[in-house]
DNA sequence: CCCAAAATGTGAGCCTGACTCATGTTAGTT
DNA sequence: AACTAACATGAGTCAGGCTCACATTTTGGG
């Protein structure tokens, strides 16, 4: 009787069509509306507009506000690692270097091209204070590129690995957020920057755990 | 008569020292809501009767919800930096680790004593896409930590160093969230990871600009 | 084909919270 | 005291998140 009130969250997966369909019009619609006019001012009531659903439908969906951006956060991390596996399976780096250039330019790729990626990429702002830290958007995107990052690189897949790789993340994010700020295309040189600071960390990491093609 | 409703500013300065006071006082609960619940749920009304002040009175400061956050997070930044030039002055460090031990540990150290400054360190989340790149908070942040760093290590204080600090402080930023994310304390190995990452990347990138103290 | 059940869709309206403004009060100055 | 500018107030306006009682469509037997 009472709907699912657990905030953040999705209440009713689509199993029609034609739900399906409207679900991710309703992202997309959120997607544009959050490069037009910002988070901030983001409403739900023109999202259904956009989307030419009535404002119940999309609370079906979603349990609130919040659950809607976290949707299209959902949707954006699993096309970002869809198009990393791709192209890390095409190109086969042998080394560090390869596999950082493949992820920032791939991530470089979707803020240029995929409709409110800049504002929202994997994760909400202001999403940190959760009680349970059970969860946490950044941390399962690390999760997946570190096997994808192991398996390609020789390098042991352990508790130290998963700590790099979700610094490194955390690092990419700040910079990339940083050369989008400075330049709506990318500030090429902070572009630059990005990978130097993962090269660096991750050689300098990587090393001392001795795993890398050059051990010291 | 219309108010000023540039978003995100101040209104008015106070001058006399009842108001001043009042100032000071809306600041402080605002700290306090946003430890208890958060940016989310922040309310300005909950705030003026927790600084036991009118709603009204706090419009008169602050433009809107965005400038009352706004003037907390420049104060957090003026007490940041305050506390960093003077351990800085104290200790003299003559190297990059110096200067970065220093920096971040005055960070830690803050997060868990002052107030709020975890939810909104030196600016609000969100606040990313405004149209006027002009004033961003990290940048006069950088600014202000890059004259501090050139003095102290005898590295030239040009174009190249201004990002090399912007690209550290993004990191730094994104990597200590994480550290206290996952514990309230600020996990210790994390902790040490930031420092690790900065090091890394500054060494390899002021070297580069041949300054450091071990030329190649 | 027909119908009941399940799934889905609707939007007027409730509620809460950001923000205003007409009016009253206090501090500083002469 | 008397005047002015700074300061304080909170009931009221407005907008947006979200609900719920009801309507419509799809599905899967029979």
């Amino acid at each position: 009787m009472n709907q699912d009130r657990t905030p953040g969250t999705l209440r009713r997966q689509p199993v029609q069509k034609r739900s399906a369909e409207r679900f991710q019009r309703l992202l997309d619609a959120c997607a544009e509306l959050l490069d037009e006019v910002g988070y901030a001012a983001l409403t739900t009531k023109e999202v259904a507009r956009r989307a030419e659903v009535s404002i119940g439908t999309l609370y079906q969906f979603f349990s609130d506000q919040e659950g809607l951006i976290g949707a299209l956060a959902t949707r954006n991390l699993e096309a970002f690692l869809e198009r990393v596996a791709v192209r890390l399976e095409r190109e086969n780096p042998q080394d560090i270097p390869g596999v950082v250039e493949v992820a920032v330019e791939e991530y470089v790729a979707m803020r240029r091209t995929v409709p409110g990626f800049g504002v929202v990429d994997f994760g909400a702002v202001g999403r940190d204070h959760t009680l349970d830290p059970a969860l946490d958007n950044n941390t399962a995107v690390a999760g997946r590129l570190r096997s994808l990052t192991a398996s390609l690189s020789g390098v042991r897949d352990d508790a130290e690995l998963e700590i790099a790789v979700r610094v490194a993340l955390e690092c990419a994010d700040g910079v990339l957020r940083l050369a989008f700020r400075t330049d709506p295309q990318g500030d090429p040189q902070l572009i630059a920057e990005c990978k130097r600071v993962l090269n660096s960390y991750l050689n300098d990491r990587i090393r001392s755990l001795g795993a890398g093609r050059e051990a010291h």
